[in-house]
DNA sequence: TCAATCTCTCAAAAGATGTTGAAATAAGGA
DNA sequence: TCCTTATTTCAACATCTTTTGAGAGATTGA
């Protein structure tokens, strides 16, 4: 992840209704759920929604593919640890421990 | 580190300016630097950084003190691990894999 | 083909953010 | 006190982002 690529994902996760979609797609798993379940889960019209599914799609933080009518939105794990990643290395330079209980478990993947 | 300090924390982040300038003071360590040196290393008007410096402090990203005419910012690590164990376990579930060289040294911290 | 469903696109309006340059504040030294 | 240095504040402007509602495209089943 480079630092185009950070500015894009941070700017996407700093708005509530983002924020919000990327916890509960990777809440869904590798499956995904369709678009209008999302939106009936956040409590927003459907063109609010696919703005935000757009935009996090841009930033390569969700992806989605066509099934029947539907349109299934999942999460890219390898993206938000590429974040996880650059927020680390790049930025933290070693300097910050962040208190994990899964890190053990992150650690030794 | 709750959803709206981490939504403050990622638009922070999601500003050209803001994230090198947040890279700089990690570098610069605990002492930090003043305002102008940022500046100066950012080829940035004196307005410009104060706006910038101001929201980082604001999003708790960064800290100030004054010393003689200067006032000097430095990094808030405990913010920025904060963020990364917020994106951990809040929004990862512990299903993204960092694949980072400093993982051992920051989980045995 | 027609109607129903799901989702996206578009343009307009509203809202938030970033930049600029001038002026104000704060501290130290002559 | 006056001058210099360091930084912030302010208002105006420009730009970017988000929301809204109406309409269009794609897919399925009758």
């Amino acid at each position: 992840m480079n630092e185009l690529q950070a500015l894009d994902a941070f700017a996407s996760l700093s708005q509530e209704t983002r924020l919000r979609i990327v916890r509960l797609l990777v809440m869904a798993g590798p499956d995904g759920m369709p678009a209008g379940a999302v939106g009936e889960a956040m409590g927003a019209s459907s063109s609010k929604i696919s703005f935000h599914l757009s935009h996090l799609e841009r930033a390569g933080l969700i992806q989605s593919r066509r099934e029947a009518r539907s349109i299934i939105y999942s999460a890219v794990y390898p993206a938000l640890s590429g974040l996880i990643e650059f927020l680390m290395k790049d930025c933290c330079q070693g300097r910050c421990d962040p208190a994990v209980d899964t890190c053990s478990e992150t650690c030794e993947a």
